[in-house]
RNA sequence: GGCGCCAUCGUCUAGUGGUCUAGGACACUGCCCUCUCACGGCAGUAACCUGGGUUCAAAUCCCAGUGGCGCUGCCA
């Protein structure tokens, strides 16, 4: 417990959010949590090609959905606007160019950066020059030998410019990481970074380092991706004669090819697994064992009981599959202890364009039961209109073949269902549910002699049309006498041809 | 190519020198329940990347190889 821990969230609005970037998200959440400190939000626009209108809105939308609160950033109002909160915004960086560009005049001051006039087609020349020589591909350095009035010169003529890193080519740069211990590297093969674009625009690796700065992050969780450009935002931290904060670097997320979670292959975006009718809750459990785990057999964890046990020194260094399996099975354990009613609120859209489901919209009753009945079967909600349609209309298509249990015969069939049929007659409409009809029916087949499965099965197929379905006596207890006769008769008719 | 990170069942992982004939979960198989499916219960198959060291003893420490991934952009 440390309540001077601060962790952020910084993501870049170039769409739909990643189950990567959630995960990123969690553990930085919960990591603030666990300490008691503090959680911020920081957008990280400075690519103005890849912006995406509207991805700044969708992560705010995301990260509410997840739970994550945080203590300072960008939150959506009530319209559905964006509003700044906390004391250290601006939050979103591309409101924050001055601060980057008088923090780019002080490294410039200080000798720790310089002024870069080459051209993209000069860099490209040298970049294969360099891999023709078989040269690691890094900046030569040559504006750095420019003149002051050379540069005052291409100053005043507007030539346009980057700002470099000027990174000390001798010795070596070490670091901690949280999750993988002693990094290092050799500061002669790190290039020099360019850290203003010409649109005056700062890049991430100076962006990242002053705003967690001067937002006071202390502790760095981010993905396994920036673990190589670490050495860069050091040597800022020391130009700039900051402490260096901790770093933690995330195992990536890789799908069964062990490849980078790519559109191409699969669901990337946290909304498909949302639209697909995963709960929220079981993918954050699914996500936060991708790579941690709190070393106890137990699998199923709510948000508070994480928050409470979650370490970062715990979590893996090797890249974790995202497999879908296990998430089917956290998602099938969450689905089966939500009330149902929750259930059919969730699923609603789901069902709304079922056959016959608008005769029965008002009865909901009637559908908390079929809901209810295939609570257990569904592996996620998307699976619910397939498994409960048959609940609402009575057009079920099969084969009257298929009415006979696999040792079963036509004859014994027909002659079955015409008793059970008859012995169905007698009860009441009232009396039609499962806790009576159940017990009644295996009686009276054991007493006739008959087979349950000679019985039984004909029946749960003539009511359902489905090979694999609930019960017949709990499918009865829902549709209610009058219908269930109905479907019974109806299959008996359509043996008997 | 260079640099870096990583390496236990198919997958997620436990394991920090002896308690490992390597534990749990998903998936898979079988059994129980049972008219079917699901749920639930029980059982089973299945892994320490390879080669060298260090040590009385290595999945665990060291080195090399191999493989995977990442970075190598005025993207993040």
């Amino acid at each position: 417990m440390n309540k001077n821990i601060v962790t952020r969230f910084a993501p870049s609005p170039t769409g739909m959010m990643h189950v990567g970037s959630l995960r990123t998200a969690l553990y930085s959440y919960l990591w603030a949590r666990h300490n008691g400190g503090k959680f911020i939000l920081r957008i990280e626009d400075t690519d103005r090609e890849r912006f995406v209108p509207g991805a700044i809105e969708q992560i705010v939308r995301t990260l509410n959905w997840a739970g994550f609160d945080y203590d300072e950033g960008p939150v959506l109002t009530s319209d559905g606007k964006i509003q700044e909160r906390g004391q250290n915004g601006p939050y979103i960086q591309s409101k924050r160019t001055a601060i980057y560009r008088e923090y780019t005049k002080q490294l410039i001051d200080h000798g720790h950066a310089y002024r870069c006039f080459c051209t993209r087609e000069d860099l490209e020349a040298m970049r294969t020059d360099q891999q023709q020589r078989g040269v690691p591909p890094m900046y030569d350095r040559r504006c750095l030998q420019l003149t002051e009035q050379q540069i005052k010169q291409k100053l005043d003529q507007k030539t346009p410019y980057v700002v470099r890193l000027k990174v000390p080519r001798d010795g070596y740069t070490v670091f901690k990481d949280v999750i993988r211990k002693r990094v290092q590297f050799e500061n002669k093969l790190v290039d020099d970074q360019v850290l203003l674009k010409s649109d005056g625009f700062p890049t991430y690796h100076l962006a990242v380092v002053i705003d967690d700065h001067l937002m006071g992050v202390t502790d760095i969780i981010r993905g396994e991706e920036w673990l190589s450009s670490t050495p860069k935002h050091i040597f800022l931290y020391q130009a700039f004669r900051w402490p260096v904060p901790s770093y933690a670097h995330l195992p990536l997320l890789v799908d069964r090819e062990r490849k980078k979670l790519s559109k191409r292959r699969g669901d990337v975006a946290v909304d498909d697994y949302i639209k697909k009718g995963y709960l929220k809750d079981a993918i954050l459990n699914f996500i936060v064992l991708l790579g941690w785990n709190p070393k106890t057999a137990e699998e199923i964890f709510t948000l508070p009981e994480l928050v409470k046990r979650f370490e970062l020194a715990q979590v893996h260094k090797a890249a974790a599959v995202f497999d879908l399996e296990k998430l089917n099975w956290v998602n099938g354990k969450y689905l089966r202890t939500l009330p149902v009613p929750r259930v059919r609120e969730l699923s609603e859209q789901y069902l709304c364009s079922l056959p016959g489901y608008q005769d029965y919209r008002a009865n909901t009753k009637f559908i908390e039961k079929a809901i209810a009945l295939e609570q257990s079967r569904i592996k996620k909600l998307s699976d619910l209109p397939e498994a409960i349609g048959f609940f609402f209309s009575e057009k079920l298509d099969y084969d009257p073949a298929q009415l006979v249990w696999r040792k079963s015969d036509r004859p014994k069939t027909i002659l079955a269902m015409q008793k059970a049929l008859d012995r169905l007659e007698l009860f009441t409409e009232a009396d039609f549910v499962q806790a009576k009809l159940e017990p009644a029916l295996l009686a009276f087949a054991k007493e006739q002699g008959i087979d349950n499965g000679t019985m039984f099965w004909p029946l749960r197929f003539a009511l359902s049309g489905k090979e694999r379905s609930p019960s017949p006596f709990e499918i009865m207890g829902v549709l209610g006498k009058t219908q269930s006769l109905r479907r019974i008769q109806s299959g008996l008719n359509r043996l008997k041809k």
